[in-house]
DNA sequence: TGACATCGTAGACATCGTGTCTCGTAAACT
DNA sequence: AGTTTACGAGACACGATGTCTACGATGTCA
């Protein structure tokens, strides 16, 4: 395993960047936070002690450095959701459930609220802002178009937004976060029940009332 | 400050007690999660290292401590905003505004999220769950009365609540965590706009269209 | 009041993770 | 082929850990 010399050099350390990474949030995610070493991310990824630390200087900053891989990761597929469709309305609502699913498939690692807690990082919270600010311009277009309400900053709408479909993380189904979303949309239209405003949120599978578990 | 002899000696050991999470909860939003340490602690708290270990045997046991506490604070603040309020629509919005308010107050440590990853323990997913439990009562009760929406399960509702009114710590003013509780509300209530809604949502103090902050 | 249990403190100790360094080897670049 | 670059192993001092002992101070109970 220690042998994974690829073509350029600059690919091989591209690569091995990446294993400490996965190795890592591999064991993050299996012992905790707090628990995670240099030591047993070199063994893990399957490199010396000392070449990990020609990566990184300590453990918190492969954290933030895997964090800002997920947050680009994460920004990229939104951006593409976004341009792939049309109308401020449409755009929002495609990006929104595409969030709730990233948020559901990332369960665990809450990509933001952990670094900032784990140690409050300037780049954190630029990162956080472009998302902040992709959904917040989404919003600030749809209120022009009257489909949604204007009576209530998009800043701070959008600061709910993304709030709420982090709930997606604790959902048991695929259909639950859709519902998920659904119902946050409904707080974006407090108001504004258009003629048309069908196309997105009632245009659900219709379920026979009382859907999804009730149990944990 | 080592001199902390109070009363009885078991009244003691619960100020000492206390001492010692208050004083990690300080460490650990001051220098972050990981690198609190059981020596700072011990400093900190202005006790010796060795008495620290007869209270707690790492600091993952004092963060889950801590956790604990601040949780069952806030499940009895909460329970007593509820219990002094009359009919489900108003008991929910009355406990979710001070939910709010709450987690404003929290800004930074994440009462939930936090021990979540910390060290996903059994009793912090209890803790919450009771929190969840009470939400998704009043939802259930207030679904029939038709005060909320019912083609979507309480419990998924409830998850969808304390999930968007964390939110209300990014917020940068009350005003602010009240419009998002108002918001919020929004959700529970599609295709339920009874004419008597206006008791709750509507009373808002009238701002003349589009308040809030637009910076950070 | 005196005997005793309990608590806190300081110091010692082996162990482990850290951060840095050197040296020898092997692969990639020019 | 010669140079650059990366890796691994070992060594090192340092700090944190978890445990233990001995000793002083305090609360409890006869």
């Amino acid at each position: 395993m220690p042998k994974l010399w690829n073509e350029t050099i600059d690919a091989h350390r591209r690569a091995v960047r990446d294993a400490i990474l996965n190795s890592t949030a591999e064991l993050a995610a299996e012992h905790g936070l707090r628990s995670v070493t240099m030591s047993q991310i070199a063994e893990n990824a399957g490199i010396g002690r000392a070449t990990l630390y020609k990566y990184f200087p300590d453990v918190e900053a492969i954290l933030l450095a895997w964090h800002d891989r997920q947050i680009t990761e994460h920004l990229g597929q939104l951006a593409e959701v976004r341009d792939q469709t049309d109308g401020a309305g449409e755009q929002l609502e495609a990006v929104l459930r595409a969030f709730a699913h990233i948020s559901r498939q990332s369960r665990g690692h809450h990509g933001t609220e952990l670094s900032a807690l784990l140690h409050r990082d300037e780049r954190v919270v630029r990162a956080q802002q472009q998302l902040h600010g992709m959904i917040r311009d989404l919003l600030a277009e749809g209120a022009q178009t009257g489909a949604f309400r204007d009576d209530i900053a998009p800043d701070e709408l959008a600061t709910y937004c993304l709030h709420a479909l982090t709930a997606a993380a604790a959902l048991p189904s695929e259909a639950a976060a859709d519902r998920l979303v659904t119902v946050t949309l409904s707080g974006l239209r407090e108001g504004h029940l258009t003629p048309d405003n069908q196309s997105s949120a009632s245009r659900q599978e219709h379920h026979g009332r009382r859907v999804g578990h009730s149990g944990h």
